[in-house]
DNA sequence: CCAGAGTGCTCATACGTATGAACGTGCAGC
DNA sequence: GCTGCACGTTCATACGTATGAGCACTCTGG
């Protein structure tokens, strides 16, 4: 009932055992056609497989990526968050013939997930790993740099010392031509609408959205711009009597709040106000945003090419990526009003 | 920049690789504590941690849990046919401290996904793993189970010959009870809308469904029983002037499909005919067809349960696994109309 | 008829860990 | 002062594979 190994096979074929391991991974140079059938047909008969683990050991070399989050993944997949990007993952890896782990074994009673428990990083089972979801644990990320684990981060992560390698959708231009497409539209006075996340996606929106303003000379007044994410009633109010004509939102979220503020004020989206989400909307049926959209899909694909490539020349230095993020039209922008202009 | 060994670890602490070894997992029964403080700060120093190929080589131990769907996992989830599922195999094996091996690299050019390939089975890599999926192969399920690989599969499946240990959603009693409780709401005469799928859970469908039947001497007249699935234009007319009072389908989609035709000859659910489905129907907000909940995510855990007993128990029988379905009430039962009575 | 090259295969070893057996030391008991 | 035992540690080995080096043999060309 034990699984047979190549010696067992090498019996039967009256071998040695390292012809049949030549035989089986491919290092046929030197063994004829003859010999290579008696081989093939006893492993057939016994019903060889290799094992893994002892590959593994000697080759340091799986075809087994990871994937790990800082979070349970299907929970959250639901909603969209992971799964347009477990999707490019799963795709690209049966592409190019890689089995995925789904790091879960690392859970803690918080339902926050550890990369290193007592001691040991479960991650290097794997070639290598993609790490995501919003609640990156930076030690850990700067921990397995310096271990000189492989992995590439979805998404954008700054840690002290560890030049992390990451797939990054490009916030930066797409907040700035987001602005940019506002302004040629004729809208010179902004205002940001911020959600109070400290991430860097964030950071980059915010940083977009400003050079744009800088550069076209354009006119902010943000509450959040300075940091208070709330809409408050005075922002509102502000907002209403205001020189703004079009607000730039972190989320679709904020937007939403905002539309229910402005209609209790009696004003509409987008006739008195411009608004544009720097997110991507989904495809849920209500509003439809002016947005971004995320290619999460390729991104997830470009993450397992990151790594692959990082396996196969492992001198280069490792580099991020940034993946440039379409702007889609909806029905919440359109021309200043007149009565403001 | 190489991974430190357990001799690296020892050479650094003074010590023997086997004194490391057991003060790294655990065996310290007679490791006097000054040692184990030596020997656990030459571990932090160097960084060392566990190699798991070589852990797993020496074990035969992995903890790793493999999923082996026949179809791409991903695509499929969104529609909500496997994600239940995984949400409990996820959930399960975080609690118990597995990780998870989702097999992508068996995929082949026809978008179907095998299990062994030229001879190779990916899935020794893992310790044990559940099989789902729609399109599982038989063949290849009987090959994996002569070689006494550990699995088990979701959904029954009968191979011949070999004896699949399964998580089994209980279809015929479902079946049985939707038959008797529409009995009891005073229905006599009852149709069957027959997919025409050939497969084990809708085989119980109708074992079910006859069962109660004949137990408490119903009348069918059911074109679908006799295995023709489609809704002829003279079924509808029989249905229409014959004395059936309810419907049983085994699909959402027969039963709307069904509501349809009742429609053009302007009949309604229920107030004409009663309809149950033997599926569950989602969240989607049109009918709320009266049918039945595979608990799915449960089905997740338990399949997770049942392979680490078997892998506890290895010499135990493995035993396949009913689990209950319940049914829910909808908007399409009522009691029969009085023109039929 | 010998040097040299090529062919078909095997030997030996390393990968990193876990663990039963064994070893040496110190100490209590008689 | 010898026996026996507990303690702390190391020895040696096995897990299954891949691969460079090496061996025996055959063939070719000069």
């Amino acid at each position: 009932m034990k699984a047979p190994r190549q010696s067992d096979v090498a019996r039967l074929a009256g071998v040695s055992q390292s012809a049949v391991s030549r035989v089986v991974s491919g290092d046929i140079d030197r063994i004829p056609a003859e010999t290579q059938e008696r081989i093939r047909a006893a492993v057939k008969e016994l019903g060889y497989v290799p094992n893994a683990a002892a590959r593994n050991l000697r080759n340091k070399r799986n075809r087994l990526l990871g994937v790990h989050t800082f979070e349970a993944v299907f929970p959250h997949a639901r909603d969209d968050f992971y799964f347009e990007f477990l999707l490019g993952i799963e795709e690209r890896a049966e592409e190019i013939g890689y089995d995925l782990v789904l790091f879960t074994s690392t859970g803690t009673s918080d339902g926050r997930r550890r990369i290193y428990r007592d001691g040991t990083n479960r991650l290097n089972l794997a070639d290598g790993t993609v790490l995501l979801g919003a609640a990156t644990d930076r030690e850990e990320l700067a921990r397995l740099w310096h271990d000189g684990y492989l992995f590439v981060h979805i998404g954008r992560r700054e840690v002290a010392g560890a030049e992390i390698p990451c797939i990054i959708p490009d916030y930066v231009s797409a907040a700035d031509r987001l602005v940019t497409s506002l302004a040629e539209r004729g809208h010179r006075h902004f205002a940001y609408l911020h959600s109070g996340i400290e991430q860097e996606a964030y950071a980059d929106r915010r940083a977009g959205y400003r050079n744009a303003i800088e550069r076209l000379g354009l006119h902010d007044r943000s509450p959040g711009f300075r940091g208070e994410p709330e809409l408050t009633e005075e922002w509102l109010v502000g907002m209403a009597s205001g020189p703004e004509t079009a607000v730039v939102a972190e989320t679709i979220g904020l937007a939403e709040q905002l539309r229910i503020g402005l209609a209790a004020r009696g004003l509409s989206i987008p006739a008195d106000l411009s608004v544009a989400v720097l997110e991507g909307s989904g495809d849920e049926s209500g509003q439809r945003w002016d947005c971004l959209v995320v290619p999460r899909k390729e991104i997830g694909r470009l993450a397992i090419d990151a790594l692959v490539a990082r396996m196969e020349n492992p001198d280069e230095e490792p580099v991020s990526r940034l993946v440039a993020c379409e702007l889609v039209a909806g029905e919440t922008v359109a021309v200043p009003p007149q009565s403001k202009e």
